[in-house]
DNA sequence: GGCGTCTTTGACGCAACCCTGACGCGGTGC
DNA sequence: GCACCGCGTCAGGGTTGCGTCAAAGACGCC
């Protein structure tokens, strides 16, 4: 129901189906479609195998009845280099198959006729795990030619050294650091860092961008990022 | 058959088996003691909540069925402070109880009756890649100038012996030192140690805090390691 | 059943943070 | 040219949060 961590605009996931039954494949290829997947197809193994190295899928949904290769082979080949997920479709009901394709590398495994519903909420299900804990690390991290602000560790570096914040400056910090390059209006400040009832208090923002810029400016009394825009609001340039 | 991923000698698995049938949690419970893993069990919703915060299992398996909650909401329960693969049991085979369980956070659905091999292939996978990805052995010490934490033995060793802590400790430490240079928040660090009901005790963390430094750091009253950020939380810096 | 260890709880001093008010300055509009 | 408004700056005081110590409660072990 969320889009995971950030509001950032998530590319789209990757799914690579592998299955011999064309009628099979174009169900799911269009229910997939429909959803903002981004779908590649093979209809055997050593082009499955192909496909997934040169795509790198989000995930992976493989019907153990191939032409070519046994299913099983297709997960230890690529288990042998990637941790992607892998939905086994099958339609054998016997549980050594089971047990062999998960035991194999696989991360579930789904009967068929299987119903749609339940196979997209298994795949939904398989990529979210898939996601990275909680650090991401990598765009957190924001420079200016004076100091440098990490939105994961929390943490202001200027001058070789760590700049202290308050929990109010970090917040306010934070707010306009998300928001680079666009103006925020006071009211938006206000409400974000000191909760929904403020909104006029324009003397708290004063107080606390002096705090700011003295602590990153070079000179303060003169601010290159934190920018005043009169009556409106404030800005981070970077 | 094979114990996951390396030849360090692992501890035991622990799981969470949360069913109000008593003779299928038998069924559970002797084979999953019989492969070694370390059983916890709950007849219900309340317990199985408090049990989890306590034990920290690696994995969960749960019934929908319980007599005093929706298992949906254990899973909500669950998935408020954790990422601990559930793996969840079922009489019913409706779709759309299979679609909200899974998206619920739920990691697997398996309708009853079902085979016991299948069940602890599937429990397998689900701890299989709940593991931590291929880079272990980077992380596992951590060195400071006066002591080293080793994540994977439990161990701390500083000035040539090995340091005493008391499981909160060592769990505080932990959490702390999984994030070495993040700050971590109060209310994370208690979620994570005491468990998710607690979040404003922040005199427990005061307390501990006190001892870790006592027992780790140089000089305990000005800590170079495990650094306060007044009214957010605290981080550990190498 | 007694003992030791670990956890929880309370009290206290101190430092840091947040709010507040006063003042000066520059720009805008009348 | 003058008054007004918005912004930046500074310093003081109330409040909160943190570190420390000590003692009681809970738990497991022998």
């Amino acid at each position: 129901m969320v889009s995971p961590a950030g509001g950032i605009p998530q590319t789209p996931t990757r799914v690579l189906v592998i299955d011999d039954e064309p009628q099979i494949v174009r169900a799911l290829v269009i229910n997939l479609k429909a959803r903002k997947y981004e779908v590649d197809a093979a209809h055997d193994g050593a082009t499955a195998l192909k496909l997934a190295a040169a795509r790198h899928p989000d995930v992976v949904v493989l019907d153990l009845g191939l032409p070519d290769m046994d299913g099983v082979e297709v997960i230890k080949g690529l288990r042998g280099w990637t941790r992607v997920p892998i939905l086994v479709l099958s339609a054998r009901h016997s549980s050594d198959e089971k047990v062999e394709a998960l035991d194999a590398g696989a991360d579930d495994y789904v009967t068929k006729p299987f119903g749609m519903d339940e196979l997209l909420a298994r795949l939904r299900a398989a990529v979210r795990r898939a996601e990275p804990a909680g650090g991401e690390e990598d765009d957190v991290l924001v420079e200016t030619g004076e100091f440098t602000v990490d939105l994961a560790a929390k943490k202001v570096h200027r001058a070789g050294k760590d700049v202290r914040l308050t929990p109010t400056e970090w917040h306010l910090l934070e707010v306009l650091v998300r928001n680079t390059g666009r103006l925020v209006s006071q009211k938006q400040l206000l409400q974000e860092v000191w909760g929904p009832s403020y909104g006029t208090e324009t003397n708290y923002l004063r107080v606390y961008m002096a705090q700011l810029r003295r602590k990153l400016e070079a000179d303060p009394s003169h601010p290159e990022h934190f920018i005043t825009e009169p009556g409106m609001g404030y800005r981070f340039e970077r």
